[in-house]
DNA sequence: CGCGACTTTGAAGTAAATCAATGGGCGTGG
DNA sequence: CCACGCCCATTGATTTACTTCAAAGTCGCG
């Protein structure tokens, strides 16, 4: 892991050309960026270890960080993928508590790392920082939501067919198609489920006609279909008349 | 479910009572109380449907709520069981999104309704109001974190020892009692568990010599040997050298 | 072309859900 | 004060869906 020394560079352009940091103004931006380093990490480097205290809030300009809580049997339960633009770690700094899950890279990534006592200094200053921050949190918290309603169907399939739905570009859509953003494995982990498991639940649907797997891209057919799946109170004999 | 007029009656003295709204201005309480109502609801009526967008902020006074998903066998996944000085729907008020779980009484409850416009403005009005509600939301999804953590165990065994682990009031304490905070029925499926499985493995704990039971009251004698269970690669055959 | 990472497929074992019935506590009413 | 009914918890027997273990297959990349 390579960090950049704060005193040589500033990143004040490269945050201000990412989503993130939209709206924020110019005085805040200054101020952060001299506790501000980018940092790069290799594929399979680890970022944060859950447990401990984070020093810095990570906002993910490349690549791919994937949060995860390790289980006994030397599993993984992905928790969330963290893609560009998108931050990791705001609710444990908020709360100055330890980090609840291991944070690893699932590509070569870069990350600007900004200190959190300064964050937390912006976060008192400036009021649209903190409403800002508040709706990640909370975007956050109903993202989770959902993963554990995806997580408590009972069947394998019923859970697959939630993951598909909940790719869906836009409400209604029966036909769509999509990019896993990640290794089969990490969704799998994510769903709650073995690799096999998961793999299997793909072929079976493709097999019934709903939908289509090419590697990592997935062409829904019948997303109905698929929606009565998950609903379906029984698991076998799935919905055709 | 009985709303006393807000015309006639006002809450701020109750409020001002209440640790939720500890540090808020005379103000904001003047203001807030205005679009406030007290709310009876019997025990398993229903508070908020899952999809439907909330008019309000609630913030229990007296009696249980639970918050839960509904799953296609007729079973229900508890996300969140919120007692007397908690509040619930921040998140979904803070980004303007339908409830994400059902919510119903687990016994006869009073609560504050405080209206969802009042209280979006005085997120934008006062600092401090939205730094604890920022708190709020952030606790909320460190609990969620926590629970899925839980129900990511492959074992029942391991899923009730580190949930008996959780109540644990303060940290290396090896021996402790405590109270449980609902039905064994909510219980359990807040722990992704069956009723009976949750029995089985309470009785199984108890046989060990690791706990006692006596309804909901739980006395934990051995939380080493706890840990070391939740811990466990193996299933079978636990811990005993 | 060949290696390593990831995925798919197959066969077997097991833990937890499910179904079913009993048991205990508590409040209500006779 | 006892009897009944209701709700919740427990216990037992059965089933099945998922994990697990093992091996082959595919993909991308140097």
């Amino acid at each position: 892991m390579i960090r950049l020394p704060a005193a040589t560079t500033r990143y004040v352009d490269t945050m201000s050309r990412m989503g993130f940091f939209q709206n924020w103004q110019a005085e805040s931006m200054e101020r952060l960026s001299a506790g501000t380093k980018l940092v790069t990490v290799n594929k399979n480097e680890r970022l944060a270890h859950k447990g401990e205290n984070l020093e810095q809030l990570y906002v993910l300009v490349s690549g791919l960080v994937r949060l995860f809580i390790p289980l006994p049997n030397d599993m993984e339960r992905v928790v969330a993928l963290v893609g560009p633009g998108e931050s990791l770690g705001e609710a444990c700094l908020v709360l100055n508590e330890a980090c609840p899950y291991h944070a690893v890279a699932g590509r070569d990534s870069h990350l600007l790392a900004i200190d959190a006592h300064l964050f937390r200094r912006e976060l008192t200053r400036d009021q649209s920082i903190a409403q800002q921050t508040m709706e990640i949190i909370a975007r956050r918290l109903m993202d989770n939501l959902r993963d554990t309603e995806i997580c408590a169907q009972r069947s394998s399939v019923q859970r697959v067919a939630c993951f598909l739905m909940q790719q869906q570009p836009e409400k209604d859509m029966i036909s769509y198609k999509f990019s896993l953003p990640a290794r089969k494995q990490d969704i799998a982990a994510k769903l709650g489920l073995t690799q096999e498991t998961f793999s299997r639940m793909l072929g079976f649907l493709q097999k019934q006609g709903l939908i289509q797997v090419d590697g990592a891209h997935i062409l829904v057919e019948n997303g109905l279909k698929l929606a009565q799946i998950s609903t379906l109170r029984e698991t076998k004999e799935p919905c055709q008349p």
